[in-house]
DNA sequence: ATCCTCCCCTAC
DNA sequence: TAAGGTAGGGGAGGAT
């Protein structure tokens, strides 16, 4: 396939280059590794089962499995209660603006731009550092990204988009002269003087103060008159915080911003945009991580499939010959190793991030001109090239990485393009072997040995650091990388395994995560796997399911039977986006569709499959989204031509039957906010018998018939009170109950308060005194590290056998008949690369590769990430710290805890906090809310003080409470239910400023999570475990979710 | 019991 | 200039 636009060919496995790259190369300081022994393979045909064909089934089906309380007495509540949603959430528009009124109180003293909290957009003059840095130094916080819901005060630009005029239209935009001659005068300049305005030649209306002359010429709008956006000028200065909502905080994509601002303009571009999602995966990250993973397993999987129909006895390279794979090493006796580049993105230098520029020594720090990959020096050679140049160099760090480890490795099996588990069984047995034999001086831990020379072989090859965990199991492997990083290795040996695993959390197993931690926490009070340790497999079960509950009960006991996996054959295809979607009318979605359609049929041609079934998805809004979801998901056989079931990879089918489903879903429009297409029951090209091309439209077969949703009431469940159940276990705050809050709290929760303190014999009026600072858990000084004797028999041969041994031999092209497409190899020159990279590489072709790999550095979140963790790396490792470069996060000043890579121990997580009703000076502003108000302060006064402390438990559930018994007590439209929704709207607008960037997990965390983090996540997973839980009643009682909007 | 569908969850 | 994509494991509960 020759997708211009997305990542698809990377590693393909249709051109060898891969394959080609990987025998090619041979690295300084190799071991043991021999390409020469490799035969010729072009016999081995492809030996493939037939998949039977398909049970039958529905043509379409219906979920019936949502809850939602359709029955006929709530008929009434349906219609009425979804009008009078509608008023609510005309009401939640109007209280989300006071709200951020009120966000002024998060304001306090400072430098001049103290209390606000900017976005720089685009390209500046100043640059975007010279005016951080202005921001930073005199209070204001300055905000990397718009992420959403973000709160930024104003936004700094020289230009706007037309589409950005649209979206800002109602936000501070002004231009950097604001904070330069602010700070030039150190006072707080009125920003409405500096109101960025379309800077349009012919219009020409300047700011205020305009020093735009000496300003690069900046895009001109395309359509300054139409919307005419008007900035909005209101007069007060600081503090009008604006809270950028979710995904309307993005532009709408281009189909959708287009229908949006410009009917003509969509008449003219919009229904054919073909080039949309190719346009839009070239900037996802996303997609990008998601289909290099699916590359490089489709590689392994087919290099595994030939190395393993190699004769019997047949193993260049080996030894062991005929070794079967039938006998898996006992417990605790195989060794895996995972083994995970550091910092990928910072370490391939694809960033072209101002922050990082001219740091590029961060990771790549090579001493010798020998085998490290100047990252400076490459990148900078010419600018022209210099994408072209860094793809080749992405390509690089990963090809490089992978060889690395195929030379050692018994087994490999790909989890991504810069983390690889391998099993080094034999390897490890052999080195033994070789090494040990009556040297008393020997090195005892031969894993860690080895580990360590894959490092030192890595950084040899590109010069950067990867870590790796060694365990006697997948799981124990992958949290041994945990104790690994950064750059270095970490052996977990079985003796060591419950000490080590007892502190740690549910959610750091592979695997489990928020939900399952949020489980355990709702039922057991704890998510510490020490405590866990002590439930039955039947418990565990029973909260986690049967399945996940036993893989639980093993994993808590180091114990995990998995083997490597590299031969499994790819089951769905899709094609998801939920990014920005907006559309006004069917036919736009239609046309949307049609195009997803076209992308899944591209992706199913390129590893020539087809499938038999076909899944729609409609994406509900997402966390704290609104509104009732009927139904998400909808599947249906897909069938051919003549109505028959059939496997189709053709677009034309796909779209068709896509757009059945999804208009079989109810939807409007306006609501959609994601949308997914899934190809299953995937079958080889070769097996399948329909024609794909030239079908046409096809008319659907009559048979088909659709099922109306609506005729399928489930019973739901329309117990109105069940919550109930949940309120009778709550308990009361230990501590003290703020006045203020006790008197805002329905009549019932006080006579229970009261009772309950009353037999406590307390009052419950009892500020409390805060308590000490955080004692970071310090753990017993050494755990005695007994260093591992490899108990494999010596001259047994490892039963796994070494298959990746054999795939690297095999792949070798001068033995391979798949050294296709030699003169397809890219012409692209590449005399301009470093001497090292010369003569390795320079025939390999994968200059080919259409993406631009900055698309990684394209989110902030992860760059910023990346950009903490290389600073902690480089402290670690003692090389030049980034000094005061740290990332700004919107949290205010705190006593660093320092290096804190212990977890607290079970029971102790956190010292135990203030709690949440103690008396205190409350912010000077009186907050908008009349009736609201004291319970505001308190959940302001809750959350400030509690950014050292997670919060506590039982002050969550008395929060909880008190909202879910409003949510359920209320009546639509109610003040009680108005009031519990301003509550959480209030704590999220705290949450996001305190703990904006934990608001999300994010997948490159290369190191520990510090304490704050584990703080602001415990925040999250308070308030969305409320939110959850005021949705549940309300879902019941109005049919929907709420919206805090 | 077992299979299937519609989800949810997790990972990178 | 942003760009929350996707594959796969598994559970609940209905269908068979
Ligand atoms: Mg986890």
């Amino acid at each position: 396939m020759a997708t211009s636009s997305n990542s698809s060919d990377y590693f393909s496995s249709q051109g060898s280059e891969f394959l080609e790259a990987l025998a090619k190369t041979k690295l300084p300081g190799d071991i043991g590794y021999d390409g020469d022994a490799s035969e010729d393979l072009s016999k081995h045909g492809e030996v493939r089962e037939v998949s039977p064909p398909p049970p039958n089934q529905k043509a379409l089906l219906v979920s019936s499995k949502r809850k939602l309380d359709d029955s006929k007495d709530s008929h009434d509540e349906q219609i009425y209660g979804a009008a009078r949603f509608g008023d609510f959430g005309q009401y939640m528009k109007r209280k989300r603006a006071k709200l951020q009124i009120q966000n002024k109180d998060i304001a306090r003293n400072g430098g001049i731009f103290h209390g606000i909290s900017i976005y720089i957009n685009g390209y500046t003059n100043p640059s975007i550092q010279v005016l951080r840095e202005l921001i930073v130094r005199h209070g204001g916080v300055f905000q990397p990204y718009l992420d959403k819901k973000t709160i930024v005060t104003h936004i700094v630009t020289n230009s706007l988009t037309p589409a950005k005029i649209a979206e800002w239209k109602h936000m501070k935009v002004v231009r950097p002269e604001w904070l330069v001659d602010s700070v030039d005068r150190d006072v707080l300049l009125p920003w409405s003087d500096y109101i960025w305005k379309p800077n349009n030649r012919s219009e020409s209306t300047q700011g205020a103060r305009s020093t735009q002359s000496t300003l690069p010429p900046v895009p001109r709008p395309q359509q300054p008159a139409k919307s005419s956006p008007s900035i909005s000028a209101s007069t007060s200065n600081r503090a009008t915080n604006l809270t950028v909502p979710s995904y309307a905080a993005h532009d709408s994509n281009p189909l959708a911003q287009r229908a949006m601002h410009s009917s003509d303009w969509r008449a003219a571009h919009t229904s054919v945009a073909p080039d949309f999602i190719d346009g839009y995966y070239k900037n996802s990250r996303l997609h990008h991580l998601s289909s290099w993973k699916a590359e490089l397993k489709e590689l392994l999987r087919e290099a595994q499939e030939k190395a393993e129909s190699m004769p019997e006895g047949f193993t260049p390279g080996d030894e062991m010959i005929g070794q079967g794979r039938a006998m898996p090493p006992p417990d605790e006796q195989r060794v895996i190793m995972h083994c995970d580049f550091d910092c990928f993105f910072v370490a391939a230098g694809l960033t072209k991030r101002p922050d990082l520029k001219g740091k590029p020594v961060v990771v790549c720090h090579s001493q010798d001109n020998q085998g490290g990959l100047p990252a400076r020096d490459f990148g900078i050679k010419n600018g022209m090239s210099l994408q072209q140049a860094r793809k080749l160099y992405t390509k690089k760090f990963s090809l490089e990485f992978y060889t690395v480890l195929m030379m050692h490795a018994d087994d490999l099996q790909a989890v991504s393009v810069d983390e690889a588990l391998i099993e080094v069984t034999w390897a490890v047995s052999r080195l033994r072997e070789k090494i040990a034999l009556g040297d008393p001086s020997a090195p005892q831990d031969l894993a860690k040995e080895l580990a360590e020379q894959i490092r030192t072989q890595v950084r040899k090859s590109t010069g950067c650091e990867i870590s790796i965990g060694i365990s006697h199991n997948i799981s124990l492997a992958r949290l041994a990388t945990r104790r690994a990083k950064p750059a270095k290795s970490y052996h977990l040996v079985p003796g060591e395994v419950h000490a080590f695993l007892g502190p740690l959390d549910i959610a750091n197993l592979h695997g489990f995560g928020r939900a399952a931690k949020q489980k355990a926490l709702d039922k057991w009070g704890t998510s510490n796997l020490g405590d866990l340790e002590e439930k039955s497999k039947a418990t565990l079960g029973a909260v986690l399911g049967k399945a996940t509950g036993e893989t639980l009960y093993n994993l808590i006991r180091g114990i995990d039977e998995r083997k490597l996996e590299n031969d499994k054959e790819r089951k769905s295809v899709s094609c998801d986006i939920n990014y920005g979607i907006r559309f006004q009318k069917n036919e736009e979605v239609q046309t949307f569709l049609r195009q997803m359609a076209k992308e899944v049929a591209k992706r199913l041609d390129a590893i020539q499959r087809r499938g038999r079934s076909i899944n729609v998805e409609i994406e509900p809004p997402k966390f704290l989204g609104h509104g009732v979801c009927d139904v998400f998901n909808k599947q249906m056989s897909l069938s051919g031509p003549g109505g028959q079931p059939a496997a189709t990879s053709d677009e034309i089918i796909i779209a068709d039957h896509a757009w059945r489903l999804l208009k079989s879903l109810k939807f409007d429009p306006k609501e959609l906010r994601g949308l997914g297409i899934q190809i299953q029951k995937l079958e080889n090209t070769s097996n399948s018998v329909a024609n794909s091309s030239g079908q046409g439209r096809l008319p659907f077969l009559k048979g088909i018939v659709e099922h109306d949703p609506s005729t399928n009431p489930s019973t739901g469940n329309s117990e109105p009170s069940s919550m109930d159940v949940d309120i009778q276990e709550i308990e009361i705050p230990a501590s003290g109950v703020d006045q203020s809050v006790y008197d805002a709290l329905p009549q019932d929760i006080k006579q229970e308060l009261e009772t309950e303190y009353k037999r406590r014999s307390v009052s419950p009026f009892v500020p409390i005194v805060a308590t000490g600072p955080v004692v970071p858990y310090q753990p017993a000084p050494n755990r005695s590290t007994r260093p591992t004797i490899f108990p494999f028999p010596r001259k047994m041969p490892a039963p796994g056998g070494p298959n990746v041994r054999r795939i690297t031999a095999q792949l070798d092209p001068a033995h391979s008949r798949s050294s296709l497409s030699r003169e397809s190899l890219s012409t692209t020159d590449l005399r301009s690369f470093p001497a090292s990279l010369h003569g390795r590489y320079q025939r390999v072709s994968w200059l080919k590769l259409d993406i631009d790999p900055e698309v990684f550095a394209a989110l902030p979140r992860n760059v910023q990430r990346e950009q903490l963790t290389a600073a902690r790396m480089l402290k670690t490792m003692g090389y030049i710290p980034l000094g005061e470069e740290q990332p700004v996060v919107l949290r205010p000043a705190e006593p660093d805890p320092g290096e804190v890579t212990y977890l607290p121990p079970p029971k102790a997580r956190f010292v135990q906090p203030p709690t949440l009703k103690q008396a205190g000076p409350t912010p000077g502003e009186k907050l908008y809310f009349i009736e609201t108000d004291d319970v505001q302060k308190v959940i302001e006064q809750w959350v400030t003080r509690f950014k050292l402390y997670a919060p506590n438990k039982q002050d969550i559930a008395f929060f909880a409470k008190w909202l879910v018994k409003s949510v359920d007590q209320a009546q639509a439209g109610d003040e009680g239910l108005f009031r519990a929704v301003a509550v959480m709207k209030w704590w999220l607008v705290l949450l996001k400023r305190w703990w904006g960037r934990c608001e999300f997990d994010h997948e490159e965390d290369e190191f520990e999570e510090d304490e704050q983090v584990k703080i602001g996540k415990a925040w999250w997973a308070a308030f969305r475990d409320v939110k959850g839980q005021m949705d549940n009643v309300a879902r019941q009682r109005f049919g929907g979710k709420l919206s805090l909007r």
